[in-house]
DNA sequence: ATCGATCTACGAAGATCTTCGTTGACAAGT
DNA sequence: ACTTGTCAACGAAGATCTTCGTAGATCGAT
């Protein structure tokens, strides 16, 4: 009972899945235009044995879709990061997430909101 | 030329290296209460190969230092995260990392403080 | 000089991740 | 029925990461 964290290339194809909704290999490895299909099948494989992925098997293209919702595994992503970069500061987190690619002014006043909502403790 | 970034192996001696300075092996391996102090020689004689750590030969036992400031390996952990996993969004990466570990109110005027300053383009 | 402790160096094994070639099944069109 | 294209399955190779056993050098104390 790993709590296996995705690899980047199956962090690739949950984004491609997330995005599609329920797809085959084949759909998925056009959208991410990835190189040999075999890999990409593969790939979904191992994480359809890993838990990953679930699949409707009933046609013979299988229909995969993620088994988690993508902010579940989003937020299991950044704990991660926060715990072994970071030593948990969320605030060195922001800074170093905010200091490569400048936020415009409707972006910072979304995180300003942000921030405001979690003060009222609506999140 | 690869951007190679640290496995979570080579993160925990990172962080051991920045928080005590230039180190033997034997004190980094005591700081992370590793298991076996092979293990930890061959990572730190890994990570010199690879140009992750500098280290002074001129006494018997080395000293490690880390080749970049830890700044400056956050951001690049940051961007990578934010790429494959966030899609580039930095308001939910935010919001992720941010709703696992209750914020206080201290932590949040801090945050406040930081979009505040990047807006005044301070960054 | 020898013993014991500590260090680097090296290589190999084990684990995990990624790529790919091959096979056999199935479906559609001829 | 035969051909062509698409699919899942499987296994193996290659790449990378981690662990560990062993050997050889060095130092201090006896």
């Amino acid at each position: 009972m790993s709590k296996s964290r995705p690899t980047p290339a199956e962090w690739e194809i949950l984004n491609a899945l997330w995005k599609l909704g329920p797809s085959t290999v084949r759909a998925i490895h056009e959208e991410i235009g990835a190189s040999g299909y075999t890999t990409t099948l593969k790939l979904m494989q191992v994480m359809f044995d890993k838990g990953l992925v679930k699949r409707d098997e009933s046609a013979r293209a299988h229909l995969y879709t993620p088994k988690l919702k993508r902010e579940s595994m989003q937020t299991d992503a950044a704990a991660d990061l926060l715990d072994r970069v970071f030593g948990g500061s969320a605030t060195a987190l922001m800074q170093r997430a905010l200091s490569r690619r400048r936020p415009n002014k409707a972006e910072l006043d979304e995180l300003r909101a942000m921030i405001d909502n979690f003060e009222r403790g609506k999140q």
